[in-house]
DNA sequence: GCTAGCACTCTTAATGGTTGAGTGCCAAGG
DNA sequence: CCTTGGCACTCAACCATTAAGAGTGCTAGC
């Protein structure tokens, strides 16, 4: 059954009243507020059907109503009117992830904290996937005897290292020769097709540098599978003030699912199909430690092509209105950053 | 004055029935406890003497006894008795962070973790300094059009790299002569004196190359700055668990503050001086938001150098006499670790 | 110097009454 | 048929009171 356009005026007036003192909306109030000339009677009656179509729920039987996260879906898709983002807020990103260091890391950090200051909730921050970059570099460094660094550094400027034991000592010639061969044979190419070739290469010859380069590709598929948890997230403690996720139990499981990281970074790259923002309210995310919490998230992208993505965690009870702009413009401002390293 | 024999039996006996149960301790059933055959009266006599000499405070007035941090003091002092690392906690010890892949950074995190489940509370490393560090080779690699990658790497392997944006293109022969200019002149001193060197060198000559040169010191500057910053830490919220700090502001600040780490890290390299376990219970640490708390740490050491500290942060109520061998023997096998490294 | 006894204090939990907010439903009115 | 006022009902929150229990300090006697 369609909602009449009343009962969308009064879900949307609780919904924004609830959101902005966080406790449960009785009819006197809502029929004060809501600007309609109607008796709380009448708005007794659309609460109660809206109740009965899953958009509302009352904690206790004399205790006014909250939404539910089908409540907060609806409104987000049918009722919400999207603020811009303030140019304050707007100055602050620009000034905190504009002005920065060609350093991709410090940016993306940067972006991380600047989404939880303003927000006030957790903010966090996808770092761009390695796969698709291309093997720029790779250097073979004798520490010690038998001890051999190998670094690799990709196009876009990410080093990586890693020690590798060797059977026997090799001098400064081989590992120069073994460098010269992976960057003539590697260099420039996607860092997957390394790994793969290499393996296949592997197979076939019987090089004598065989035990530096697989390890060398060992430490490429490291690269490669780190990547699958790589995500910076701070101000998680800003989600301990929240009287609404107070009880202790819920609040610690939140904390640690966010620690983990692995299952937030599969919610998110979910997520990373579109190109908008997106939400995941309450249940949605399908994901029970987050049950209580929404999260807003959107991919930012440099020459089109989709880095990352990008967002904060919070009570399902956040102003959308402001959140949904601010995470865009953040995005936005990030693809600019980098794009430009 | 002096305590005698009966009373030093009656506090041990109290604190370590106080950290068991957590709960103030009264005189009956201490009288009971302690094993002496001595009434309740006469133990309340010897606690109103201990609680005048500030070993203990009562929360109010029909409640038993607690220890103060003073009691404390005296009891990991005078009364303790440590118990041997359990066979058990051993071989979990040398199964985490005796069989790993050599790489020190792995090690060093292998041990936090391994601290902060086996005590549930925080663990925290501290990263070994690289002030003292050597250095062993530096690469400048470039990356497109003024656009240079400078590597550090350090006799132990730590690799730390820079962007660096150049004025001019410079070819891959100039950035290998900078490079070669770089490694016979600095390579194989102490990180210290490179910077200082750098510094003065770079004030005489006007070498072509003074920009990256420049640029490399900085980044061998901010090796040694962010020295100061690095400690791991792990599972910080084990400490939500603790009912002696539900109180939810205390425990933010002390959230934020272990977070922070900068003061933190101040107050653990106080205690590398020694070369043993040490505590710092409640406020003894001067550092407000840990004053419900107690520190126990321990230096590791490779090779008889003292390279850091680690240890844990938990509630001044804890079991010391197995946290403090389970510290001590934590930073043994990391020492042992890194010097096979 | 130790102990028993006693009066006293203070916390905790349970109890019950009151208040106020809010609902659901019904019957009257437009 | 929708709206509205009225009314009975429910429930959380608050407050005061009570009772129980734990523990202390003090004193007097052994």
């Amino acid at each position: 059954m369609a909602m009449d356009e009343r009962a969308r005026h009064l879900l949307r007036s609780l919904i924004e009243q609830h959101i902005a003192n966080g406790v449960p909306v009785g009819s006197r109030q809502l029929a004060r507020d809501a600007g309609l000339n109607i008796s709380p009677a009448t708005v007794r009656n659309v609460m109660a059907d809206l109740e009965d179509e899953g958009y509302l729920i009352s904690p206790h039987t004399s205790a006014g109503r909250i939404p539910t996260h089908v409540g907060y879906r609806f409104f987000v898709d049918a009722l919400l009117r999207v603020v811009p983002l303030s140019a304050e807020s707007h100055r602050l990103l620009i000034h905190r992830i504009g002005h920065r260091a060609p350093d991709t890391e410090q940016v993306l950090h940067a972006a991380t904290e600047v989404l939880s200051e303003l927000t006030h909730m957790a903010g966090f921050v996808r770092v761009p996937r390695r796969a698709t970059r291309t093997l720029r570099h790779v250097d073979f460094l004798a520490l010690r005897e038998k001890e051999v660094l190998a670094i690799f550094v990709t196009d876009k400027g990410d080093v990586e290292n890693r020690l590798i034991r060797t059977e026997h000592a090799l001098g400064a010639a081989e590992l120069t020769q073994a460098a010269n061969f992976f960057n003539d044979t590697y260099g420039g190419r996607p860092l997957q097709d390394v790994i793969h070739n290499l393996q296949t290469d592997l197979l076939q010859s019987r090089h004598e540098m065989d035990r530096i380069l697989r390890s060398a590709m060992e430490l490429g598929e490291e690269m490669l599978e780190e990547d699958q948890q790589r995500m910076l997230i701070e101000g998680e403690f800003q989600l301990l003030d929240l009287p609404e996720l107070a009880g202790s139990d819920r609040l610690r499981e939140l904390l640690n699912a966010v620690r983990q990281k692995r299952d937030l970074v599969h919610l998110l790259d979910e997520s990373m199909r579109g190109s908008e923002v997106r939400l995941f309210i309450g249940e949605e995310s399908g994901f029970a430690p987050l049950s209580d919490c929404s999260v807003v998230s959107a991919p930012y992208t440099v020459d089109g092509e989709v880095l990352g993505v990008l967002g904060v965690i919070g009570p399902m009870r956040m102003p959308y209105q402001q959140i949904i702009p601010l995470v865009d413009g953040t995005a936005h401002l990030l693809g600019r950053a980098l794009s430009q390293s």
